[in-house]
Formats: C-alpha cells, structure tokens, sequence
DNA sequence: TCAATATTAGTAATCATTACTATTATTGAA
DNA sequence: TTCAATAATAGTAATGATTACTAATATTGA
C-alpha cells in the first residue's frame, strides 16, 4: 500500500516538530485544530500511528494510560516527573551496555530495551515539598 | 481506611503466587472463578490495585495496553517476547546504576527507572524465524 | 481531464479500567 | 454470643483512549 501525501498529517508532523514536551494525541488535536478547524480526531490518531510506524515520529508509552509522541527520532531517554507529569529529554550517555547485561544467561535474545526514569523535574524538585 | 481481609482478596493473592507468567485482570479473573463462580471482575481490578499499593504485588505497565501482575515483589527486570509476548523474569545483575547516569547533569532528581527488554523468547528464537 | 484509490470527517464501536449502589461479610466491643 | 459500624462485594453503568466503519473528498499518474 503506497501513500499519497496529505495536508493533515503534514500539519501534525509539522506541528509535532515544534513541540519539545512530547504532547499526546489528544493535545495534538486540539492544537493542530486552530489551523485546520474540522480535522477529527480520528484522522490525528491514524497520522500518528502512520508516522510511527513509518520511523518519523516516535510513539511512547510512559504507562500512564496515555500515549505520547515525540518527532525527534534521535535515540534518547526520557524522564516523567512524578509531581506535574512533564516528559522532559535527558542529555546522558548510552546505557545501551544493559542489553548485553541482560542478555548473559538468557537463552532467548535481547533486541531492543524501553527505559523511562522517574522523579522530580527541575521545577517541582525546586519547590521543596514534603510529600 | 484501615482494612479487614476478604476471602476474595486471599483468593487472588494465592492464586497470583502461582504464576510465574504476569497474567493479566481477566486471566486472573477467568482463572479464579473456577474457585468462586460470581466474583466480580471489579473485584479483581479492586483487590489487584489495593495489593500493588500495599506493595504485596507488583503491577506491570508493558506498553501493550493492558497490566499485567506479578506476586513477585523482589526487585528483577522483565523480558518481552515480541512475537508470542510471552512476559519471562530475567535473572542478570543489578542496572541500578543507570539512574546514576541519568542523574549527572540532570537538574531535577532521579528516584527510579522502569525497564523492559524486548526480543525473541527462548521458545520463538529456536524457530529460526525469517519475519 | 480522468479514473483509480488513498485519505478524510464524522460517528459508532471496542477494550481496559473505574465508579456507583444496594447488599453482604468482617470486625472489635458490649 | 450478639451487634452495630463499616469495609468489601456483585452487578452494572460509566469513562477514556483508541480503533473501526463508511460515504464523501483529495491526490496521483497517465
């Protein structure tokens, strides 16, 4: 099945592109709507997926029941903050080495890992709270 | 909310304690109706929620859309078979030290990771597939 | 210009999970 | 043991994210 090209998903891969805060699909509706009024949402989610699966965006999974995407296709890590739930790119270098951890003594084999590192982001870590 | 016990709750625990294959709510539900026929599946989710926030089991998010359970409480990393997404505890040493490298020159704080490994199960990889 | 067909808008359906409510079970104390 | 307080349940309805469906529209190469 080859594609034709369209302004939709041109607009979210364009609009996903400015966005550093890895906005789910549902934020890029809303966004994205503000230039093309009666896109659905529908058409956002299957662009998504579309682009994904194409290696142009990246789709993340943070376990929270939302998925969330990220035009930059970089290999990077992520961090959620567990106060006001910002996914913020970490700047560190490759802990790819765990794979090889992982894969002595496992008879199966290791491909890929997901790792997604938690706590308190600048802002909230800032505020000094008690819980 | 202090709680009492429910025949229930032991119930999804001690049939929990026998798997080692993280099932999921409706493997857990379907199962352990064969002991007691109208259970409820929102008691399952209840007692399954309650449980990993007592910390007795463990909840695992997998990205594939729907939790899976772990009375395995001890701290091990999980591997994911990408073709017959079979869930498999991986026996390797500790990567606890990858949150160190992500915390140098991360401004906020670090408290923990979430890890999975992906691949071929010892199961799949035999069968020298050409995918 | 045109026909083939990928894509869309709008809406309905699905799936995992949670919320609600009247009833039941557990508990500690009298 | 009896009992009142209340945590927990069964059954069902509701929610929220995502996918599926379909008639209409847009893109494409000839």
């Amino acid at each position: 099945m080859t594609h034709k090209k369209s302004r939709q998903r041109e607009l979210i891969k364009a609009f996903l592109m400015t966005r550093m805060d890895h906005p789910t699909a549902d934020v890029v509706y809303s966004q994205v709507r503000q230039e093309m009024p009666n896109i659905s949402l529908g058409t956002v989610y299957r662009n998504l997926t579309l682009l994904s699966e194409l290696g142009e965006i990246q789709r993340l999974r943070l376990g929270d029941g939302t998925d969330h995407f990220d035009a930059d296709t970089s290999p990077h890590n992520h961090f959620i903050c567990n106060h006001c739930k910002a996914v913020i790119d970490l700047e560190m270098e490759s802990i790819d080495s765990i794979d090889k951890v992982a894969a002595a003594g496992f008879p199966g084999e290791i491909e890929v890992h997901v790792t997604y590192f938690y706590g308190s982001c600048p802002a909230c870590a800032g505020h000094s709270q008690i819980s």
